[in-house]
DNA sequence: CTGTTAGCGCCTTCAA
DNA sequence: TTGAAGGCGCTAACAG
């Protein structure tokens, strides 16, 4: 196959000879190895960067049993959520000198285990963003992919390093809200029952419900996304609960559209509220009250766990970061 | 290092001694490759699913010259719009072996180039989805990167294939939707002055304006975000307007979220339309008319491009994908 | 059809 | 300090 266009792939041979020296000592300069004369070094940068010279990568890659690249296993692109912890990850990453590699397992739970072990195997680590799969296959699979940092998922006694929103907080954090407006019947638009992160936010419900013998939060069936939410205004309406909890922003977006087509007033008739905080949820109609999560901070500390078990150092603690409520107009006192 | 706690690495030799063969009878079976008898092969197979062996793919990088991955450069993970794009390629891709790297320049110009040369030295391809760079440096920068796909830029006069939302004609069709309604005083909320994208959207609005002489469109200053739209509303106010095209969804979205602030019914008293047609786009209040761009395809059909120059095959013609029109909620009559 | 041999491009011992 | 030689794991020409 003809070369395209560009200059042929130089190798370091090239630069050596240019220079006129070995290939070890341009080796040597390139990577700030050893000892190398003064003037010797000079002529190999001069070689090189006239020859617009850079090692390869993979050659490298191969000698070193290295690749400067990690992989990141995400669910679904299209989440919000996973796509600013992906950003927030890449960034940090980059910041370091790594690239990421990512496998989209589009939801796809038997997917899952095939993409991470591919993936993982031209990478030097890997990030399981949500992974979706049974916490079994899930422990039984981190073995074999370490080094290894978990986003969003707290598989219980596996030393993989996990960063993760701490939905059950969120949610008690958000009925607390409810309940300091006044609200005693509320319902909370479920996820997926499989989900993991529907069991830490139903968590969190009954702990409320636990110190709170005067509250009713019923749960309802519902989603992940809009469509759910809009559909589940039924269920909502005959629930009379005066305070919805939506099992994400997404759900709650939908609910309140729903709402709206139906002329009910939110919140003066309804509260509701969603979780996330993604970008669209201060431009509702009412703006959303809303637990917001820190999806990009939930990268970057990912990263710093990673750059710790790349670095050969014990990564700290699992960390959990706390949702914040921000308040905003769907949520006010229950009607009369 | 210790190993960590799986299995050591197997190499090719393993499985041969395993299976009593020689390195290259290995290696043709994990390939397809030549003729093999019958037997041996079964051994091989045994011995290497036995081992759970797979080939190392960086070493199969160095000698084959082919990593199985592309590049993708995007200006921004944020933006819904390069995220569709990169997910339909990344699907597709994956469908055909290959896998993805991407590189996030933070819209930061400068650090383009660099990050599009690095990560393509690590890939066999690259896809450049928007970039940013002015087209003199995306020209000159092109020959060092091929193969490319170029995904929403279309510098002219390169042979390197071009997938592309054609913003021109969707811009044509939401005036004409406009037009159709009555409306004769528009005004556009515009992006960035130095962006492609926006320049491709005046040219909708010159080709509208030459045949349609009983139009105004305004041309305003804005931006690319909620809050440039959010910001614009004195200024689409002032320029009494009776219909508005945002820039894109986002921007339409925080210019409807301060009209609605103001009490300005949509479309009652003005009349808005997005472009992109953004996932949100439906459940605004009202929903959101806008040009809805085909941003799976445009990475699917990236994809193809660069299969087809994977493959050797003669890339087809530049495609330049037409957005639709949705009819939604914001758009009416003009008043009175 | 199978095994032996020579690299892919680079880093890193080993002698000098 | 520098150069020569070996090998990372694999594939693809060679011979047998």
């Amino acid at each position: 196959v003809a070369q395209p266009s560009g200059q042929r792939p130089l190798t370091i041979f090239d630069v050596a000879a240019r220079a006129g020296v070995s290939l070890s000592t341009v080796s040597r300069v390139m990577n700030g190895n050893l000892k190398v004369d003064g003037e010797l070094a000079e002529r190999v940068r001069a070689a090189a960067s006239s020859l617009n010279y850079t090692a390869s990568p993979i050659a490298r890659g191969l000698v070193l049993g290295k690749t400067q690249t990690v992989a990141v296993v995400v669910p679904d692109l299209g989440n919000p959520t996973f796509l600013g912890a992906l950003r927030g990850l890449s960034l940090a990453a980059a910041k370091n000198g790594y690239h990421v590699l990512i496998a989209d397992s589009s939801e796809d739970v038997s997917e899952e285990r095939i993409l991470a072990t591919q993936a993982r195997r031209r990478c030097d680590a890997i990030v399981l963003l949500a992974p979706r799969m049974p916490e079994a296959s899930l422990l039984e699979l981190l073995p074999s992919l370490e080094p290894a940092v978990i986003i969003n998922r707290d598989p219980t006694g596996f030393p993989a390093p996990v960063v993760a929103a701490d939905y059950r907080s969120g949610l008690l954090e958000l009925l607390a809200h409810f309940y300091d407006l006044g609200h005693r019947k509320m319902a909370f638009v479920a996820g997926r029952s499989e989900s993991a992160s529907n069991s830490y936010r139903l968590d969190g419900i009954a702990s409320f419900g636990a110190t709170h013998p005067d509250v009713e939060v019923h749960v309802l069936e519902g989603g992940v996304g809009f469509e759910s939410g809009y559909e589940s205004v039924d269920r909502v309406l005959a629930s009379n609960a005066t305070a919805v909890l939506a099992f994400n922003d997404l759900v709650a977006m939908g609910l309140l559209s729903a709402l709206n087509e139906r002329g009910i007033r939110v919140p003066q008739d309804i509260s509701i509220a969603g979780f996330d905080d993604i970008p669209f949820a201060r431009f509702t109609t009412p703006p959303l009250t809303t637990a917001s999560v820190p999806v990009a901070e939930l990268g970057e500390h990912a990263w710093r766990r990673m750059w710790d078990l790349l670095n050969d150092r014990p990564p700290g603690e699992n960390e959990y970061l706390r949702p914040t409520v921000q308040v905003r107009g769907s949520s006010g006192k229950p009607k009369g």
